[in-house]
This record gives C-alpha cells, sequence and structure tokens, in this order.
RNA sequence: GGGCGCGUAGCUCAGCGGUAGAGCACUCGCCUUACAAGCGAGAAGUCGCAGGUUCGAAACCUGCCGCGCCCA
C-alpha cells in the first residue's frame, strides 16, 4: 500500500476491492503514536488548542457514550492540529472512589475477607494492585477507536501530581473559611457505609405506603416511614391552622415509646398535606432537622449506620425496612393506625452507585461553602468569559449554580484522597498542607477521604501540573473546549468552573463548553441493561470498524440533542467507507495524482469539482466552528458520494479513456479533490482516510497534513451552472429510459438540440445517458423535452410505451401548473406585491415564468404524442 | 409541584418567516470493467391540534393534547 502510484493509466490497482478496517486500523494508530503526531510541544511557536479529556471511571470500560463523546473531541483535536495548532488532548482517568472500593471488596468477599480483615494500609495497597492488574481497560479500548490522545501526558486523580494538587486545594479552601466541619442531615448509603453528595443520590417514584398514625385525640400524622416515629421528638403544625391553634405548646406522648413531645409552631409545615400535622424526626429528615434547629429540638438518631434500628425495646436490631412493618404492626394493635394507602407511590432517593435507599443521617461531615464560589461560576457565563454551546443549555446551568447547596465532600472510604486534617490532643485541628510536616505525637488524621468529584474538579489544571507553575500549565491553561454531556452540566462541570476560577485567580478552566446529548437505541430509547438494548461499541469496531462506529456517532450529533443510533445506520456508514476506499482504488487505477501544481488549462467539470470542493471546505469549516458535527458529516458525505463519486468520476471515465491533455490535467484534478475530501473527513474517520491517503501520496500521514484552505479564486459560478445544467438533462434522459424500460445497459441512438451551454459536453452527456450519435437512418421514436430549451430526439428501435410517456408528461404538467397557480396567486395579491421585499418578488415572477414555460413545453409534447 | 425540551415521509432526524429536506426502509430496472458494502429511476408528508400575528407560518405568539428529561 505505500508504493508509489504510478502516473501511467495502465497502472494496476493497488488496493483490495474492499476496505477491511482490521488490517488497518491498529497499524494505522501504532504509527501515529511512534511518529508522536499526538505529542503536544509545549516548546512550539504554534497557538495552543488544548481538550482535557472528562476522565473516565478506573474501573470502566467504553460504552456507546465513551465512544460518541471521544468521537467529537477527537474530531476537534484532530482539525485543529491540521490547522495548525498546537494541539493537546490530555488523557486520564479518576479513581472512582466508591465504584472502586466497592470492586475491590467484592474480590476480598470471594476470598472470605473484608477490608477490615486487612486494615487501611493493606487495603489500599490491594486496590493499587488491582488497578495495575485490571484498572484502565478502557485506555486500550480508547486507542482502538482511534483517540489522539498525549499518552505521554496521561494523568490519574490518585497519581502523586494530583493528589498534590487536591490537598493544596483543600488547604486553600479551609485557610479561606470555605471548607468547615458540621453535623449536619447529609445523605447516607447504608450499604457503602458512606456520606453521598446530593448528586450522588439518584431519585424515582417508588411504591410505599402512606400510613396514618393517632398520636392523640387530636393529631394524626401521615407518613411514608412509619418506623422513624421512634426518633420522633415533635410534633409540628402550621401556626395559623385554626384546627391545631389550641395545642401548639402542649405536649403528646409518643405511641411505643411513653416519651413526650411537643407540638411546635413551624411556617414550613403544609396545612394542606395530610392531617396537616406532621411527625418531626430532626436525625433522619432533612426537613425536620431544619424544624429541629428553628426550635431547638433534641435530634434522636434511631438507627446505626447500616440502617439497624438502635432504640432500645422490641424493635432494636430490626433492619429499617423488618421494622417498619413491624412498627405498623404494633400501632395497629392499640388502635391508633386511622387509615394505611398501598400502594403510595413517592419519590425516593437511591445511592447512585449501589441502588440502596438512600437515609438522610445526622452526622458529622465537611463541606465547602458554594456560596462565593458558585457565584463566581455563574458571573464567568453571565459575563461571556465562557460560553455554553448550544446557548440554550445555559438556563441549565444558571439553574443550578445559583441554587447550589454546599457541598458534602467527606466520605467514609478509604480509597481516595485522605482528608488533610489532623485532630490534636485537646481537641485541635489542624489543617496539613502538602509541603508541611503532619503534627507529631498524640495527633491522629481525619479518617475520611475526599468526593472523587473533588479531585474531578481540579481536572483542567491539576493534570497540567497545578499547583507548580509549569510550562504546560502556562501554555495549555485555560483549556479551550470542554466536551462533555449536558447530564453533568451540574455535576462536574459546575465544579470545575468553581475549583478553577478560584484557584486560578479567576481564570477559567475552558472558553466554551460543549455539551452533547446521550446516546440512545434506534427508537430513542435510553440504553440500559435491563432494557436489553444496550450496544456495545466494541462490537461494532469488530464487525464495521472504527470509522464507521464513529461516522455513526458523528452524523447523529446535533448540539445538545440526544443521539440514536442502529447497527442498520452503522453498516450505512461501513459503505460510506468502502465508498470512499473504491473512489480512490479507481483513481490510482487510473493515474490520479497529486504531483506539482493543479493545472492551469482545466475542462468545465475539472473546474465544477473544484468549485463544489471550495464550498464544502467553507462549509465544514464554519459548521466545525458551531459544534455541527451532524452537518459536517452530512455535507461531505454528499460531496463524497454525489458530487464526487456519482458525477464527476463518471465524467472523468470517457475523459481519462480518450486521453491527451485533457486526461493528463484531469489526473491531477481527480488527485487533489480526493486528497482534500480525506483531508476534510480525516478528523471524523481517521483510519480509512489515513491509509486512503497514504495510498495517494506514497508517503506521511493525513493526520500531519494540512487542513484545506479555502481558495476564492476556485469559484466558479459558471462551471456550476453549465454542470448543473448538464445533470439536468442527463437525469431527465435517465428518466426517460427507466420509464421506458430500457435497460440501463441498451444504448440508444439519439439526437440533441438546443443544448445552449452545455452543448460542448454533448459528448459527456452522450456517455452518462448512454446515447448513440444519430446514424443515417436515425428516426426519432420519441422527443424529450429539457427544460432550457434542450431537445432530445431519441430512437428506440420500436414502439414506444406512449402510456408511460403520457403518465409522465401528466405528472410533470400538474406539478408545473400547481407551481404557476401558486405564483399568480401571489402576484395576484397586492397586498405580497406591495409589502414583500424585491428580490421575493422577482423570484416569484421568474419561477411563474419557469412553470409557464415548462407547460408550453409539456404541452406540446402532450400533443405531439397524440397525433 | 417547579423548570427545560420535543411532536415534520414507515423509522430516526435536519429545516426555525419566502418552492417541505436527508439517511435508512420501500417500489421498479440493472452484475454498465472503482465499489451489489454497488448503479440508475421512482413513490412517499393537510409539518400534533386550535386560535392569533403577518402580504406570507412547519417556523413567531397563546392555549390545548401527547411524549421525554431534570429538579423538589
Amino acid at each position: 500500500m505505500t508504493q508509489t502510484p504510478e502516473t501511467s493509466a495502465i497502472s494496476t490497482p493497488t488496493l483490495p476491492a474492499q476496505y477491511t478496517p482490521a488490517d488497518v486500523e491498529s497499524r494505522r494508530y501504532e504509527a501515529w503514536v511512534s511518529d508522536g503526531v499526538f505529542t503536544a510541544d509545549v516548546a512550539s511557536d504554534k497557538p495552543p488548542f488544548t481538550i482535557v479529556i472528562p476522565p473516565p471511571n478506573v474501573t470502566g470500560s467504553l460504552h456507546m457514550g465513551h465512544a460518541f463523546e471521544h468521537t467529537l473531541m477527537d474530531a476537534l483535536v484532530r482539525r485543529r492540529r491540521m490547522q495548525g495548532y498546537e494541539a493537546l488532548w490530555l488523557p486520564g482517568m479518576d479513581h472512582a472512589g466508591i465504584a472502586t472500593q466497592n470492586l475491590v471488596e467484592r474480590q476480598l468477599g470471594t476470598e472470605g475477607k473484608s477490608r477490615h480483615d486487612l486494615g487501611r494500609e493493606a487495603f489500599v495497597e490491594r486496590v493499587w494492585q488491582w488497578k495495575a492488574e485490571s484498572g484502565g481497560a478502557i485506555l486500550g479500548q480508547m486507542r482502538r477507536l482511534g483517540d489522539s490522545v498525549d499518552w505521554s501526558r496521561e494523568r490519574f486523580t490518585m497519581d502523586e501530581g494530583l493528589s498534590r494538587a487536591v490537598q493544596t486545594m483543600f488547604k486553600k479552601l479551609f485557610d479561606d473559611g470555605l471548607i468547615y466541619r458540621a453535623n449536619r442531615i447529609i445523605n447516607w448509603c447504608p450499604r457503602c457505609l458512606t456520606a453521598l453528595s446530593d448528586i450522588e443520590v439518584v431519585h424515582s417514584d417508588d411504591e410505599g405506603e402512606l400510613v396514618s398514625i393517632r398520636y392523640s385525640d387530636e393529631i394524626v400524622v401521615a407518613t411514608t416511614r412509619a418506623e422513624t416515629m421512634l426518633g420522633d421528638t415533635a410534633v409540628a403544625v402550621h401556626p395559623d391552622d385554626e384546627r391545631y391553634k389550641h395545642l401548639i405548646g402542649t405536649e403528646v406522648e409518643l405511641p411505643l415509646t411513653g416519651r413526650r413531645i411537643p407540638v411546635v409552631a413551624d411556617e414550613h409545615v403544609d396545612p394542606a398535606f395530610g392531617t396537616g400535622a406532621v411527625k418531626v424526626t430532626p436525625a433522619h429528615d432533612p426537613n425536620d432537622f431544619e424544624i429541629g434547629q428553628r426550635h431547638d429540638l433534641p435530634s434522636i438518631t434511631m438507627m446505626d449506620e447500616r440502617g439497624v434500628i438502635t432504640v432500645p425495646g422490641p424493635f432494636e436490631g430490626l433492619d429499617r425496612f423488618e421494622a417498619r412493618p413491624a412498627v405498623v404492626a404494633a400501632l395497629r394493635e392499640q388502635g391508633r393506625i386511622v387509615a394505611e394507602k398501598r400502594p403510595y407511590v413517592h419519590a425516593v432517593g437511591h445511592c447512585s452507585r449501589c441502588r440502596t435507599t438512600v437515609e438522610p443521617r445526622l452526622s458529622l461531615q465537611w463541606f465547602v461553602n458554594t456560596g462565593p464560589l458558585a457565584k463566581a461560576a455563574g458571573d464567568a457565563v453571565r459575563d461571556g468569559r465562557v460560553r455554553i454551546d448550544p446557548e440554550d443549555m445555559s438556563k441549565r446551568y444558571f439553574a443550578w449554580v445559583d441554587n447550589m447547596h454546599d457541598w458534602c465532600i467527606s466520605r467514609q472510604l478509604w480509597w481516595g484522597h485522605r482528608i488533610p486534617v489532623w485532630y490534636g490532643p485537646d481537641g485541635e485541628v489542624r489543617c496539613v498542607g502538602p509541603d508541611e510536616e503532619p503534627p507529631g505525637e498524640g495527633w491522629e488524621q481525619d479518617t475520611d477521604v475526599l468526593d472523587t468529584w473533588f479531585s474531578s474538579g481540579l481536572w483542567p489544571f491539576s493534570t497540567l501540573g497545578w499547583p507548580e507553575r509549569t510550562p504546560d500549565l502556562a501554555r495549555f491553561y485555560p483549556t479551550s473546549v470542554l466536551v462533555t454531556g449536558y447530564d453533568i452540566l451540574f455535576f462536574w462541570v459546575a465544579r470545575m468552573m468553581m475549583f478553577g476560577l478560584y484557584a486560578m485567580d479567576g481564570k477559567q478552566p475552558f472558553d466554551v463548553i460543549a455539551l452533547h446529548g446521550m446516546v440512545r437505541d434506534e427508537h430513542g430509547k435510553k440504553m440500559s441493561k435491563s432494557f436489553g438494548n444496550v450496544v456495545d461499541p466494541l462490537d461494532w469496531m469488530d464487525r464495521f470498524g472504527a470509522d464507521a462506529t464513529r461516522f455513526t456517532l458523528a452524523r447523529g450529533a446535533n448540539p445538545g440533542q440526544d443521539v440514536p443510533v442502529s447497527e442498520e445506520w452503522c453498516q450505512g456508514s461501513r459503505n460510506f467507507c468502502n465508498k470512499l476506499w473504491n473512489a480512490t482504488r479507481f483513481a490510482l487505477m487510473n493515474g490520479a495524482h497529486v504531483d506539482g501544481p493543479l493545472p492551469t488549462e482545466l475542462s468545465t467539470t475539472d473546474r465544477w469539482i473544484l468549485s463544489r470542493l471550495e464550498h464544502v471546505i467553507d462549509e465544514a469549516d464554519e459548521l466545525f466552528e458551531r459544534f455541527e458535527f451532524a452537518k459536517i458529516c452530512d455535507v461531505l458525505y454528499h460531496f463524497a458520494w454525489d458530487d464526487v463519486c456519482d458525477w464527476y468520476v463518471e465524467l472523468s471515465k470517457p475523459v481519462l479513456a480518450a486521453g491527451g491533455p485533457a486526461a493528463e490535467a484531469t489526473r491531477r484534478v481527480l488527485g487533489h479533490v480526493l486528497d482534500q475530501l480525506l483531508r476534510l473527513l480525516h478528523p471524523v474517520i481517521p483510519f480509512v482516510t489515513d491509509e486512503l491517503w497514504i495510498a495517494l501520496h506514497g508517503t506521511g500521514t493525513v493526520a500531519r497534513a494540512a487542513w484545506p484552505q479555502l481558495d476564492k479564486a476556485l469559484v466558479d459560478d459558471a462551471a456550476e451552472a453549465e454542470i448543473e445544467a448538464l445533470q439536468r438533462v442527463v437525469t431527465e434522459i435517465r428518466r426517460f429510459r427507466s420509464d421506458q424500460g430500457l435497460r440501463p445497459a441498451q444504448r440508444v441512438a439519439a439526437r440533441l438540440d438546443g443544448l445552449g451551454v452545455v452543448a460542448p459536453h454533448e459528448w459527456l452527456i452522450r456517455s452518462l445517458a448512454r446515447l448513440d450519435d444519430a446514424g443515417a437512418e436515425f428516426a426519432a421514436s420519441a422527443t424529450l423535452s429539457v427544460a432550457g430549451g434542450v431537445r432530445v430526439g431519441l430512437d428506440t428501435r420500436g414502439a414506444i410505451d406512449v402510456a408511460a410517456e403520457r403518465a409522465r408528461l401528466e405528472k410533470d404538467r400538474a406539478a408545473a401548473e400547481k407551481e404557476a397557480a401558486q405564483c399568480r396567486a401571489k402576484l395576484g395579491n397586492e397586498a405580497f406585491v406591495g409589502k414583500a421585499p424585491e428580490h421575493v418578488v422577482t423570484k416569484i415572477k421568474e419561477r411563474l415564468a419557469t412553470a409557464e414555460a415548462d407547460l408550453a413545453r409539456i404541452g406540446a409534447a402532450l400533443e405531439a404524442l397524440s397525433a
């Protein structure tokens, strides 16, 4: 494949008849890497272009969502690289605290051990061992997809440098008073045994029960969590609720416990919900906690960290879900259950990692005060320093950052960045920076680790060397574009914005946030294991190739919209790659080349395709700037398939066969057009384009080739008009042939008149429409009249199918009549003529003229038919 | 309950004030020496419904209906 194509027209084919991705992909990828194509040079004088990869989870493997996101990023980076930017796409992974710890604990479980058997240090060592052996499978899969990432700069959130960044950030926030420790109600996972942040909780509408319990003669409360009554410390009513006004300040006896609890008045009680009286369990409900704070109520923690009841008595030792029916049964026995609604559908929070029902739990945790950080994060978008694309998505962003709660960052895990705070023997608290010695004897370090998102929030600058002032950081920060899904706009993006602006003295972490949608199946359904509609990108890559997989994903990528994919579309993408392969194959077989400048003497066909190419370059550039990947693919697909393959190549065949200088010129133009087309497509389908580009050039790689430059001098309106006219004539003849049932191979004698501008191309028309010259015995059995005054007389050597011909003409006439009627109606409307812009009126007049000419032409043809 | 988005050809989606488009699927005819993973031709839509704005609405406004997502 690397041999230089011969310039002779009789060169032998250099490519097999079908494109086989497996023969190309790994070979090409290895070549790119070993040639250092992806390695960014910090010392070059090119303008920088930086993207950091949204770090995939170290436990994960490549799913369609990754493949999609990576395809878009790769396309952006590859194009910028070709445009002469110093392009850096920085890869890496995050340590996924809960997921990874769960995974290794499960592994230990199969050996009959728990992490506690190993102890903290040995367990963490074991996790590292796991990572070394089987973590990061996704990195190899990214190579298969063709990701042009700079592997020399790969980072991991738990590596030394990033850990240093985490500690530095924590200390900085701590010293600025933006990190604090407090007893709060947090989301607790009784299975993972750790706190979760709000965003790690997923809500779903679940079937539960709503039980109304009589607390006294006058007070009935409704609850979905009857067991928590064991921890009630008050009943609350609205201060204006006439039903209960007289009870405020009194006490009731809490059933089953014998405890007496007060009735308090609180504005936040909704008098319309249930009976208007609510039970208050400050240690197990965030709203109740607030009520407890306002009324100085005690908090009774009535279950342990595993969700097991700890209140002494008959329920002690029961799991929360066993305790619920037990408590209800006990209350019923006392006649205290006045109503039960079952099933009762209500929103329930689940741990995003293990789906266990989250337990609101009162505990001592570390928090980030997000107030000032979130304000800055919002302002950076409001004042235009950071652009969200598509812009509509800004609304979602503001909705989140402008209402952000403080962020619980401590996790009761062992795998992660340990909180750098030490507690002294006399209750002292000291935050230790990265270059400070931990305090000595008698001090103990906090046992918790930080939320994984804390380290991910530093990603755009920690990966470049922060907190050191590295050359990379100076050169590649702020990053150019963040490509990510709208679903984590508030998860991750908002965190990076807060941290980036704060740590980098107000410099935003990225200039543009390009949001994409979710990958869905061909019916727009979310891919899920339980639904059985998950498609594995690795499977597609095996069967259709990485390029086909990428093209399918990019072709569906409308900004911010979800992307449906299906195997059929991937097949279509594979077909497209094969089409390119064969077009290049044809070109090489016919001596197309890329040597020397374009000839000055060019045929109309050559000038036409070059002109079309310029429009395509222009459009592609404009669409790339707007992240319109679907439209980029569409434009290039149609140019490649319709213009280049279906028309230019077909028009070239007779030229090449005729030989001479025109053939020479066409060989050069064909080589040029393919060269440019392959460059334009390379960002999206890197493998096949590189293989073909090398076949065309004999050397190098398209990955280092220059991005096509717009050359307005090549735009040629006259050539375009001529070829379009030619296409109309050819298509009209083909249509006639098809309607008449003439076989494609059957040549038909014809005489062409009134060709006008296309007269010089009559021989091309004859070639494409398979027409023979009119001989001495020529007698037209049918005459076609094509728009533009072209008349085609055809000798079909026999009776023509009059009915078919009439039907065709009637159809054309109906269309022309409709068109004419519409135009006349408009022009007859004084308001239209008076108010519509001049150019619109002119256009309608032209359309009417065309339609009337068509009617006359078709009418005459019909008349001739019946004669 | 609050917010956001979407209803256009059989399917999936573009179009977002001036002649309704694409891919796939479909119909007909073809192994025409680059490609049957292909070639040529074709059929297919009162643009969810109802009002309004406008010379002109698939597009802008209002309401309704039906889906989806996020937040509480």
